[in-house]
DNA sequence: GCTTGCTATGCAACTCGGTGCATAGCAAGA
DNA sequence: TCTTGCTATGCACCGAGTTGCATAGCAAGC
């Protein structure tokens, strides 16, 4: 019940139309909160429906119209008080976790695909990384001369450096665990 | 669409009822994989009709009879079908990023309120590590004598025991941040 | 001219998980 | 005796999110 909140924030921060939005969670935004295109719609019209944000139509040569979409004061005091209420406990689903102690209960053939399975999980997160430090170069080439947004959308982006750092080398911890059985 | 895997890895680690899963799922197992009781007495009914456990009615003095569930082969099966298979992308929801970056769009009190639960969560999870190394302690008192088993379900807590360390790391960085502004 | 692909928006059906509620046996204490 | 609390199981409803599908404009290449 936070896909509306993720979206003002991404709307304050700049704002677009439902595609741009999309897109977005594809990118920065979806690195801690996904949602489709689709989903990112329905909740757009029940937004715009409560007041919570204004639309503008902008034709666009060579390419479709599109709406684009700002958060109303209506809108801001609605992510104030949501900024304000405790952080609902996470629904954890590591799938991951599961299977390896579910490698207790197969045989070798099975131990050995979890292994490749697990070192291509490894690459996928390698490459995040990589893009992650890429964008912290790119956008925060100086870390010192950052506005207040800029400062906590450093934090954030250090927060999922931080977070596949670990996962890497725990990956590594699981990768010799399995190897050695 | 894993709680059936979830269970099937519980179960085979140990037999037992609807409510001793739940029990499990609010401790170890709930770790990376939570589920309600309820949740865990409808998938576990769907699992006993599609042949993957079976039942067995405990009658118990002082206390309600209950039933016992064990994996049957076919649900080993499909268990050693599901190991095999790529790790689904997990939907990220990750509450907390998503109100840091909205604090740019609140005032100094909203901003005073988050630092307030930034450090909530913070206890939370320092003494969710303390439970961490405590059961560490308790179950693997020495870990170089361990069975395969044990070695995999001592490296997904060392799993755990990372992440909330990783965590902790980062939440003191937020915490830094938001006061600096 | 046709296909492919990107921009742009949206509906409908389904599934999964969460919330609320209900029942029932028995023990322990006020 | 009555209430509280733990063990034990389960139904019904709702809401959020996923999947599949559909439409439409326009550009670029074959």
């Amino acid at each position: 019940m936070a896909l509306e909140h993720a979206i003002l924030v991404s709307l304050l921060e700049r704002p677009g139309s439902g595609y741009e939005l999309a897109r977005r969670f594809e990118r920065s935004i979806g690195r801690f909160w996904t949602a489709t295109h689709q989903q990112i719609y329905r909740v757009l019209k029940r937004m715009d429906d409560d007041g919570w944000l204004t639309a503008e139509e902008i034709g666009q040569d060579g390419r479709p119209d599109k709406r684009s979409f700002t958060v109303t004061p209506a809108g801001r005091t609605v992510l104030a008080a949501w900024l304000q209420a405790p952080v609902q406990p996470e629904a954890v689903r590591h799938e991951l976790a599961v299977k390896i102690r579910g490698a207790a209960f197969t045989d070798d053939t099975g131990r050995a695909a979890l292994l490749a399975e697990v070192g291509r999980y490894r690459a996928e997160h390698e490459s995040l990384l990589a893009t992650y430090l890429n964008g912290a170069e790119r956008d925060f080439p100086d870390p010192t001369k950052l506005d207040a947004g800029q400062r906590l959308q450093h934090v954030v982006l250090r927060g999922g450096i931080a977070y596949e750092r670990m996962l890497l080398d725990w990956l590594d911890d699981v990768l010799d665990t399995l190897r050695d059985m």
